[in-house]
Parts: C-alpha cells; sequence; structure tokens
RNA sequence: GGGCCGUUAGCUCAGCUGGUAGAGCAGCAGACUCUUAAUCUGCGGGUCGAAGGUUCGAUCCCUUCACGGCUCACCA
C-alpha cells in the first residue's frame, strides 16, 4: 500500500506514532516499551498494553522508522500475595516477601513461578503478531546492571523524596532511602536499609535474624530499587520513547505522573504515553483479576476468537475506553463485524467513501502478517456452528463439504472451526445446541398420519438434490398440508426424531445441510 | 480532597483535526402458515446532560454546574 496516496490515517495508532515522532524528533531508532509484573497467570487486561505497544510499534515502522520494542517482565518484584488460581497455596505462602522469581511453579513445569507465568504467554504472542525483545528484570539485578542506576538514586535521594512527597498523605521520612533491600539470610525484603557509604556501598539490617551486613551495589542482586525509582530509571537506560500505561498510573499522584519528575534525575526525559482503560469480560463470570482466582487470559480467549479478531476487538476500540471481550451470543456478531471489515477491505462491499479508509486501516492492523492477496474464505459463525454440530464436531467433515475452498483459505477456516466448536461446547445457549440422533436413539413413536407425513417427506428428500432450501421448505409445508398436520406440530416432530429436541435450526435449511445420507437413515427408525 | 473518563434515537454504542447527527438491536409495515436474538424488504427529526462563551457556524473548542463511573493519595 503506498501510504502517501492515501488520506492521512485517523487511526489511533497512526495518531500515536505521527506524535511520538514529533515530540522526540528524528530518530535513528525509536524505543517502545511495555512491561508485566508475572504475580500471577498474565490476564487479558494486561495484554492491552502488550497490543496497543504493538500497535503504535507497527504503524512507526509502516512511517519507515526503525522501532525497537522491549518488553520488561517485572520479576524482581516482592511475592505479595498467593492468586488463588495456583496449585499448593500453603506451600506458595511460605515463598511471601520473596522475589517471584525465587518462588517455585507449583504446576512443576518451569524453573520458577514467575517463568511459569512468563513463558505460558511469550509461547503465545507470536501468535497474535507480537514478537518484543524480553528484558528479565531479575537477570538485570543479578547482573548488576543497575548498579549505576541504583547509584545515582542514593545521590539524589532528597530531590526524589521531594517528588514523591509531592502527592503523599504520609510524607516519606527524612531517613528515607529510596532503595529495597532482599536479605541475603532470608531471600525476603523484610529489611531495613541503616546505611549507605556515599559510593557502593549500602548496609541494612535482617529483621528476622538480625544480622546487619554491607552489601557492594556492583556485584550483589539483593538491592532493588522501588517501583517509582525503578520506572524512570529504566526509561532513562533504555531510552524510552513510548510507554502507555493503565489508569490507575496515570491519575495524578499516580506513579506515571511522579515518574516524569523522576527520570529527569537519571539524566532522561519521560516518554510519549497514553492511558488506557480497563477490559470486561462478558458471559464468563465478569471479575478478570488475578486475586478473584477466575483469571481469563489471552489463551483463553484464542479458544473462542482467532488471532485477526481478538486484534480486531483491540484495534477498533480507543485505548482510553473500556471495553468487554464477549463469550456469549455476542460472539456471532463479532464474527459478522469482522467479517464486514474484511469485505470492505476487499472492496467485496458498499460503503460510504467517509468509512472506507477507516475501515481499511483497522482491517490492516488486526491481521497478524499483513493482509493476504486473496480474501479468506468466509462463513457465518452461526452456519458454521450448525455445519459441526450435524457433524458431530468433525472439522475435516466440514471443510471439505464446504464449496470453492481453496487450499490456502484452509488454515484460517480450520481455526474458525475449532474456535466455532469450542464455543458451542462450553458457552452457547442450550437453545443452540443439538446432535444429531443416532437411528436406535430414536424414542418417539409416531401415530398413522404422522408416519403418512414423514413417509412423504422422506420422500421428499430422496430427491433431495433436485430441491433448493426453498423448495423444500414449501415440500415440507405441503407435506403438512396434505396429511392434515399443523405445520408447527410437524416441526416439533420432527426435531423430536432428529435431535430429540422441541426445536432446531430451520428446517429446511438443516435437511440441506446434513443431506440424506444423515437424515434417511434416523427417520427410516420411526416409520 | 485531587485527577481522568463518560452523559448522543426505547436499548447498546459510532461520530477522526468544528459545517445543521448515524449503525446494530428493539419497534412498525410487508413478504413464504417457519424455529435455534428466525430470514428478506421498507420505515431513523433524537432540546447530541444543563447553562454560558469563542465562531459566519459547535455534539465536537473554552468555562461553570449536575449526574454516573474509574483512579490516586500504601505497595508494585
Amino acid at each position: 500500500m503506498s501510504e502517501n496516496k492515501r488520506p492521512k490515517s485517523v487511526h489511533w495508532a497512526d495518531i500515536n506514532a505521527d506524535k511520538i515522532i514529533r515530540e522526540k524528533g528524528e530518530k535513528e531508532l525509536y524505543t517502545c516499551a511495555s512491561g508485566v509484573t508475572p504475580s500471577g497467570t498474565v490476564h487479558i487486561g494486561n495484554f492491552r498494553e502488550i497490543i496497543s505497544v504493538e500497535l503504535v510499534a507497527r504503524a512507526l515502522r509502516e512511517k519507515g522508522r526503525q522501532v525497537r520494542f522491549i518488553f520488561s517482565w517485572d520479576e524482581y518484584d516482592v511475592f505479595r500475595k498467593v492468586p488463588k488460581n495456583m496449585p499448593d497455596q500453603q506451600l506458595l505462602e511460605t515463598y511471601l516477601r520473596k522475589p517471584i522469581t525465587i518462588v517455585p511453579d507449583t504446576t512443576g513445569t518451569y524453573e520458577n513461578y514467575a517463568r511459569a507465568n512468563e513463558k505460558v504467554l511469550e509461547d503465545l504472542l507470536p501468535v497474535v503478531g507480537v514478537e518484543p525483545e524480553y528484558i528479565y528484570q531479575a537477570e538485570r539485578y543479578r547482573s548488576s546492571a543497575y548498579a549505576q542506576g541504583i547509584r545515582t538514586a542514593l545521590e539524589h535521594r532528597q530531590e526524589i523524596r521531594a517528588m514523591l512527597n509531592e502527592h503523599r498523605t504520609h510524607p516519606l521520612p527524612e531517613g528515607w532511602w529510596p532503595v529495597s533491600v532482599f536479605s541475603t539470610f532470608t531471600d525476603k525484603d523484610t529489611t531495613t536499609v541503616l546505611d549507605w557509604d556515599g559510593a557502593w556501598g549500602v548496609t541494612y539490617r535482617c529483621e528476622e535474624t538480625g544480622n546487619v551486613e554491607t552489601l557492594d551495589l556492583r556485584d550483589t542482586s539483593a538491592v532493588k530499587l522501588p517501583w517509582r525509582v525503578d520506572w524512570p530509571m529504566r526509561w532513562a537506560l533504555e531510552g524510552v520513547d513510548f510507554e502507555p500505561a493503565g489508569k490507575d498510573h496515570h491519575s495524578e499522584g499516580g506513579s506515571f505522573d511522579t515518574s516524569k519528575h523522576v527520570v529527569r534525575v537519571f539524566g532522561g526525559e519521560p516518554p510519549v504515553t497514553f492511558q488506557y482503560d480497563f477490559i470486561r469480560i462478558k458471559g464468563r463470570g465478569g471479575k478478570i483479576s488475578s486475586s478473584s482466582g477466575e483469571v481469563i487470559s489471552l489463551k483463553d480467549v484464542l479458544e473462542i476468537y482467532s488471532p485477526e479478531i481478538i486484534r480486531y476487538l483491540f484495534v477498533s476500540t480507543r485505548p482510553n475506553t473500556e471495553f468487554a471481550i464477549s463469550f456469549d451470543l455476542d460472539v456471532l456478531k463479532i464474527y459478522e463485524d469482522y467479517d464486514k471489515c474484511e469485505r470492505v477491505y476487499y472492496g467485496m462491499q458498499e460503503i460510504s467513501e467517509k468509512k472506507r479508509e477507516k475501515e481499511r486501516r483497522i482491517y490492516e492492523l488486526s491481521q497478524v502478517h499483513g493482509a493476504a492477496d486473496e480474501m479468506p474464505y468466509q462463513v457465518a459463525l452461526r452456519h458454521l456452528c450448525n455445519m459441526l454440530q450435524s457433524n458431530s464436531g468433525d472439522i475435516d467433515a466440514v471443510i471439505s463439504s464446504l464449496p470453492d475452498v481453496s487450499e490456502s483459505q484452509i488454515p484460517k477456516l480450520r481455526n474458525r472451526c475449532e474456535c466455532a466448536w469450542n464455543w458451542i461446547t462450553a458457552f452457547a445457549p442450550e437453545d443452540f445446541r443439538f446432535s444429531l440422533n443416532r437411528p436406535e436413539d430414536v424414542t418417539i413413536v409416531l401415530d398413522d398420519s404422522q408416519k403418512a407425513a414423514f413417509t412423504a417427506l422422506a420422500r421428499e428428500i430422496e430427491k433431495i438434490d433436485e430441491h433448493t432450501e426453498k423448495s423444500m421448505a414449501e415440500a415440507v409445508y405441503a407435506v403438512a398440508h396434505d396429511h392434515g398436520i399443523e405445520p408447527a406440530d410437524l416441526f416439533t416432530t420432527a426435531y423430536q426424531i432428529l435431535v430429540g429436541k422441541e426445536k432446531g435450526p430451520r428446517l429446511a435449511g438443516f435437511i440441506m445441510l446434513c443431506g440424506k445420507d444423515k437424515i434417511l437413515p434416523i427417520l427410516q427408525a420411526v416409520l
């Protein structure tokens, strides 16, 4: 797409990219940053931050700029609370106050607790087109990469203290130090800093053992900066040009607000930023926070939505707007909206010129690796759900029954089938679900007139190749009429025979969909 | 107490850098005596929360107010 010929994009990712260039000036390399504390399952709310940075980074690259997208695992934080969804709660309890990288992975899969939470996400991010450069804070601290940064903080402790006190109810005391120490005796942060020698030496007391020790910043990993100092220190060190943050950080007196002052101490300047709102979950419990136990992760969402559609959800919503990820009937509509956007992109659907560019840009940004030359195969999720259920979830059978599918369209189509099936089995309303009876399972007994009617209907179904959905529907009515049966009764009986329920998919289409090979043996069982 | 964000058709919301408001659902009418929120077609004057201000002109900018939500002031 030749960028210049098109009207200026008004998409938020492009607007922010422009803003970065405007405020930071022309640079060889722009650094965009994101970060998450892996103190529990990384949930879909955390993902909003990550995808926001990805989209802005992509927009910058499309403007011909070099971009470094760094993702910080803030894994050197204290283990403060045991999330309810983790196994072996009692064992985990014993690790409270220690860095989350020393906490064991109670699922027994990875080196430690933090790593377990990280790995699950790292494996999934490429699927949705996010491939940042990971920075592991435990490793950074362990290698004393921040020794100079910590020393600088100590040298400017009074300035920093004043900046933080701006918004505090209870001011930090005169003797406050801008560091916290993990005891080398207990690994816990239950320590008190006693002194700093003006250079690299920090002396502390371990409150649990009473031991007093002096550490050298250049060869210890035990001394850490508190969040409100750590964050701006790293902005300066990495030269961060852009980093969004949640609304909790963005309030006045919040950590972004204080960090934009503290960063000056380290000789840096604050990044361009925006505030993003939280996301809610609909049709599945509601809460998203890790403490409630029920956590919705990217993995959970990927089971219901394709990668493109997950991106689409975030791309098409402005970051400062709260929105819900739905697991209820909205799923059908979301897929339809996406498909419409896709048709607009490929010029298959009329739309006002005004909206066209906007939709096109949303579609582009929603793609994991750029838009394909050929439009993906479209089949409405509702229809797919019926086809899958008629085939007992056999995805291959459904795909091969669809007309004109090209080889290259199959992977996405298969993914959509998997999502549809997951949705049907896990979240679809009861009315929506059915499974075809096996002939031997049909229990209903027909009276003579019903038998005559269904015998006639079976004859029509024999000739299924001559029917269209419409003519089949007419045939169904004709049969009802000829045998003096109310259509509504005929329908009910038909569903009882076919799916063992009073209701089902629209009958004529359903018969056409299943085909005579599936339908006739079932009918025969009651005739 | 500070900050941020909302307040647009019955409902859910779109409306990008100002030019007298649009989608979906619901509703109404019609279509094939229909069913998985059934499908198709047609139908959208709502004081754009209130009051001022800037402007030739404001839903969109500024000020004040009301209501609602979130957030910070402890830690990350």
